[in-house]
RNA sequence: AGGGGUAGAGGAGAGAUCGCUUCCGCAUGAUGCGGAGGAGGAAAGUCCGAACUCCACAGGGCAGGGUGCCUCGUAACGCGGGGUUCCGGUAGUUCUUUCUACCGGAAAGGAAAGUGCCACAGAAAACAAACCGUCCCGCUCUUACUUCUUUGAAGUAAGGGUGGGAUAAGGGUGAAAAGGUGAGGUAAGAGCUCACCGCUCCGGUAGUAAUACCGGAGGCACGGUAAACCCCACCCGGAGCAAGGCUAAACAGGGAUGUUAAGGGUUGCCCGCCCGAUAUCCCGGGUAAGCCGCUUGAGGUUAUGGGUAACCAUAACCCGAGAUUAAUGAUCUCUCAAGACAGAAUUCGGCUUAUACUCUACCCCUUUGC
RNA sequence: GUGAGUGUAGCUCAAUGGCAGAGCAUCGGACUGUGGAUCCGAAUGUUGGGGGUUCAAGUCCCCUCACUCACC
């Protein structure tokens, strides 16, 4: 399996962007809104994370996790998606697998999970 | 030894695995492989100053904004260095005033160009006058005493009233009361006169200067506030990398002006200047994909020299991020003092603010010892 | 990137440089069998924070924090 994460596995315009809010299927709880789409190949993902969380690293960190989070589970998905994750709230101090779990627990809850 | 302040230096390290991104090389034809590099002292706030680019010129005046001890540094600054004056603290000195040293701070030009403001209290708040009071003189009333033979009159003293004059010493206030203290002087007083201090003016000396010191003269005039209006001196064209340029794609055009003067530009106004036909302006429509700008620069490091210093000069060496949904990360292990504030977006110079912990220098406070 | 504004009692807002107020809300009392309404009374402030100018600062000046808005 392919782990590396390139610009083709990356949501990487506006236009993209606001077709997929308009079209795509949410499923959200206190932390996370996830837009997703089926696709026919290649899962992409885009993160953007509320400015309400003022500080710049803290938003850095919590991007950098969840591209590693998709990075590495990117096979357990059921099909190719197109996934666009908002982050409402701050969840920086967090560690890496709280989070994981967390958004685990979020995608289960809308079945795009393989079953394990 | 502990605490505080100011200034400065650093601001976790090592290994393994999996990734991201820029450049170079090779393979190749869209990706692989290899190599090298990849956030900060504040990258922040956007408070100042510039570079750069465009607006076809930037020139004058008014308006507007900014700065404001002196001097040096700088590309420039509202920044920095050094100095002056004033203020605060500490220590010493002195009966006290004062003086000296060190540390810290200051938007520190002009109040004898003009205007405004100075609540409450107070007699009065800026023109020094009125009032109370003090003193002198006149008139008058009351009381007491004395003198004259009595009625009564005169005189003296004290007190009250009133008129004229002298005065600014005193008047409970206030942030501030018209030089201060002491002595003389006077009817009472007063820079009225004198001594010291302060102040103003003039001259000299030292210094580039701010200013300091010395000498002389003047009886003293000039309350505070310009971070109130204002005056003076100096500075400022406007917009900003979404600047601006190129390529590709897409769309729908319409209107106005028109040959020497309408119009337009010069982003507050006037003059002036410029443009003026495949032109200019206005309205409407379309696209927003890529490339350049984009990182070698008022650049760093070291040495030498100049300078108190900020900084400058010369030489050698070095190249240290360049993204565009936006790279610099994640997980695990080990070490210790257990890791703060915090993330480049055109680029520099400052200022300001945030900052766990460690270290250095100076100053202050507390405690203990010599 | 550029520019403008706001911050005062729990809330909404006032206040020429001169004793920080109003309405609503809160609390206590009166009225009522009880509650509401009404009447009487009371409490409430580091004027976002720090520093400066001034005799005196919510007001003037500087720095700073938070929030809001506009334009490209």
């Amino acid at each position: 399996m392919d782990y590396r994460l390139r610009k083709r596995d990356r949501i990487r315009s506006r236009k993209e962007i606001i077709l997929l809010l308009k079209s795509g299927k949410r499923i959200e709880n206190k932390e996370f809104k996830i837009i997703l789409r089926e696709r026919e190949e290649n899962s992409r993902i885009g993160v953007s994370v509320k400015k309400n969380i003022v500080n710049s690293v803290k938003r850095n960190r919590i991007r950098r996790v969840l591209k590693e989070i998709f990075r590495k589970n990117r096979e357990k998905l059921k099909k190719d998606y197109d996934l666009f994750i908002i982050v409402k709230k701050d969840i920086s101090s967090k560690t890496y697998h709280e989070i994981e779990s967390a958004f685990f627990a979020l995608l289960a809850k809308g079945k795009a999970l393989k079953e394990c």
